[in-house]
DNA sequence: ACGCGTGGCATAGCATAGCGATGTATGAAT
DNA sequence: ATTCATACATCGCTATGCTATGCCACGCGT
């Protein structure tokens, strides 16, 4: 998966990732790597950056958690981020709808 | 459809669009408007850079066009151009795939 | 004669997002 | 001891799409 890609979706990764429950940074990109049977692999400056933004947006918020001296830090989606969760997967369903009516049919 | 949403896929849009037939800018635009019914509406901003990056990597090679006075440059897919499509459907089709298996069911 | 809308192209300048590289630190395994 | 996986952070780069602006030609209405 080349870089520009991902550009503009990996927020919507990012909020789906952490739908179901609270998780912290690198257990994020497993779930990702997983679901996505290895297709999104974020790099940690790719994802680090990205969780700091939509924190900063208020889309998530974080807590540090201190299990055993190892410091992780635990993202959970606000009430925003649902909303933008929505809104997101929204706009990528009018897009890739959009995608494959140009493109041609759907594999 | 918002800015950074296109971005990444803007090549495989415009290499689709002239995969039929030759077209000049303005029509290609048209032809994606209409084809994905107005959800892509390409600013000139956007195109034509965009035209000339695709003719620079040798995707594409253009003639101008002079009928009645009206001048327009005429875009066509080089070899390397066509090649590039079939690579692009396939690299989109990949991520589509990865988003929906991420995301969820498709509408 | 003048403006306006549409067709048609171009470019400068900007904003932003993702990525590579690098640095730090802990714990488990070899 | 060393290496690997876990875990986070950030600097600096690059590419890309968009806004704004400018240019020109044609046809239409007033």
């Amino acid at each position: 998966m080349n870089a520009e890609t991902l550009k503009g979706h990996l927020d919507l990764l990012l909020l789906t990732a952490l739908e179901a429950h609270p998780a912290h940074g690198y257990a994020i990109a497993e779930t990702l790597r997983a679901r996505s049977e290895q297709a999104f692999d974020l790099p940690e400056g790719t994802l680090y950056p990205a969780l700091h933004r939509l924190e900063r947006a208020g889309l998530l918020a974080s807590r540090w958690s201190d299990q055993s001296g190892r410091r992780r830090r635990v993202y959970h989606l606000t009430a925003k981020g649902r909303r933008a969760l929505v809104k997101r997967q929204r706009d990528w369903l009018d897009f890739a709808r959009a995608m494959r009516a140009v493109v041609g049919v759907q594999a």
